[in-house]
DNA sequence: CGGTAGAATGTAAACGTATTCAAATAACTT
DNA sequence: AAGTTATTTGAATACGTTTACATTCTACCG
């Protein structure tokens, strides 16, 4: 790589001195229209590229922001990712990935990178319910907000779907189509997600006045595998259920697996619907019913908030953000659309 | 935030020099083991976390690489960032992705955001045959890698799939399938991967003395839209392709779609190779043939390369890395596979 | 025990910017 | 035109490391 002019070049060749520079560069007030002009034109001609990493050093601020999430690979997360990306970009921010697999022990290594690393701030996408690193950042009051999932052990900023909300308008919707027994593919309890769904599920039922069997309840992982499991042991139970709610929409895609093996239709034989829509949920020939939240803005949001927190002078006072589910019906639910959509029947 | 000790404040409380506490904390040799304990000591009790900020200053490393891409929320490139990623962090560096959705005008923003940001390297992995970009960075001796696509204009690293092997061993297969016609959707002709997979499938057809039509080849742009508009463009001529070679999977994908809509059986009526092998092929309901490449481990090899190339002292001389393209056969060609495999036949 | 090689430690100068404060200059005011 | 105020400019320092080089210790030798 060729030499690099610094800031002192500048100043030599402008004949003025490197404050002046650095305040044109910055485009600070208080320089003459005349010097201004003469410095930008010695710039242009003999090229300068600022050294960010001093400026860093005496400003303090990195302008970087660390993302941890499970997986980049997940589509759920990657759109996520993107949103967070884009529109960091935007506010001049660059980011940091830290694919965790939702394990902690790599998530602590990436808290310890990013803060060796000296980033304004922190997004966790999927923090557990009991998270001792998002407890420690509290204590020590680095800025971070929590997105996708949450946290009840302290009170802090957040962006997160209304996933009781969400699980209630899927069951309801079941229950409207007639099912009576409505198998429900539970995540993992340690995270918000699985727990909320689970409310909403409950709730729904209750609402409804329809009894709950605790049979009718597997755990799952969130994972296309739990999927599959869940739903063949839904499948061997003597009476089995006549719809299958997943907590996602992977663990939907491991029911049709399942239901592609065992020659089960759905929806004819089982309705079924997910949670998430991530973008194969979309496919034709998949066609899955399931609850929708706006990863992509949920990132954008997520980070815009951590953003104002972090430039913002003032004690901040904690914002907690509920994003609007929308279901979606799609071939998977049994649900007749009137006009001319789904006319070639179900999915399969 | 509280306040951060510094290497001074370290230095004075150990009652050594700065100097001393630098050798310890990077581990250099020359210092007496009983003052490197005796530092450490100090370190542990009052807590220190070095300016990583100065250190990059002074030692104009910043173990920091850039990486572009058109879509991390594509499938495709998210398993190559992880590949990425997590070979970054074996090897102390951190990463940072840019999305250009094949835009120049993005792929310049985030070039210049990388070079702002002093990233010791680029890794491209989305290069177009002419790339302005990479040309200037190669002139100015940026070091950089490219994966995935590469580039004839200039000679340079390069870690790619084998991708006219890959697309001759696809057409192969159906050759070998016993099908005469076989139309293939193009990839964008201005990407390596565009082309070396239809020179693939040229060669296959001349290898097998199979004419060639020049309305079976169809232009696509790797996106699904383009797999349904072409499959349907296919249908609707008076011969149509008895089988479809999809230069990528999002395109198979749109060939699915499509044949749901038009009510055509895959592979009974139509045989169908996808490019890939992207998560969503093996999926039971796809069981989507496909050339399979490990995304993955090329993402590692390029940073791996990336690395060795950024901290080589010598002259470096290009590497250029083919990886070996492998043919998995499910259900979409028609194959009929041996044992107990696709007892239920083909998709849909 | 004096001398000396080698190891351990310290001193001080970078690295390239932002920023405070003082000095210089320009712009008004009367 | 002198005095006053506002605006521009510059000098100097700080940010927190690393590192070349000088100095001091230590250990070993004859």
């Amino acid at each position: 790589m060729r030499v690099e002019l610094t800031i002192k070049d500048i100043a030599r060749l402008a004949g003025v001195s490197t404050a002046t520079v650095s305040r044109v560069i910055n485009d600070y007030p208080g320089v003459r229209e005349k010097t201004r002009i003469r410095v930008k034109k010695v710039i242009d001609k003999f090229g300068y590229q600022r050294n960010i990493l001093a400026r860093k050093l005496v400003t303090k601020k990195t302008s970087i922001i660390g993302v941890v999430l499970s997986d980049i690979t997940n589509p759920f997360y990657s759109e996520i990712a993107r949103g967070i990306e884009d529109e960091a970009r935007k506010w001049g921010y660059t980011v940091i990935f830290g694919s965790t697999d939702n394990t902690r022990e790599i998530q602590k290594e990436y808290v310890n990178l990013f803060r060796e690393q000296r980033v304004d701030g922190i997004i966790f996408a999927s923090v557990a319910l009991q998270d001792p690193d998002v407890e420690k950042l509290f204590k020590e009051d680095v800025p971070f907000v929590l997105v996708n999932r949450k946290l009840d052990t302290i009170k802090t900023d957040f962006v997160v779907l209304d996933n009781v909300k969400g699980a209630y308008m899927a069951a309801e919707h079941l229950i409207k189509l007639g099912h009576k027994r409505i198998g429900f593919i539970c995540g993992p309890l340690n995270y918000s997600t699985g727990v909320d769904r689970l409310r909403g599920y409950k709730e729904a039922l209750r609402k409804y006045n329809i009894e709950e069997y605790p049979e009718l309840v597997k755990s799952g992982n969130f994972r296309q595998e739990s999927g599959y499991r869940a739903f063949k042991e839904f499948m061997s139970m003597k009476s089995p259920p006549t719809a299958v709610f997943a907590s996602n929409d992977f663990m939907a895609l491991g029911v049709l697996e399942a239901a592609l093996e065992l020659g089960i239709r759905i929806p004819e034989d089982i309705a079924l619907v997910g949670f998430d829509d991530i973008n194969f949920a979309s496919f034709k020939f998949v066609s899955l019913t399931t609850v929708a939240q706006r990863k992509y803005e949920m990132g954008a949001k997520g980070i815009q908030l951590l953003i104002k927190k972090i430039e913002s002078s003032e004690r901040w006072i904690p914002q907690e953000i509920y994003l609007k589910p929308r279901l979606i019906i799609r071939g998977s639910c049994g649900y007749k659309l009137s006009g001319k959509k789904r006319k070639k029947g179900g999915v399969r």
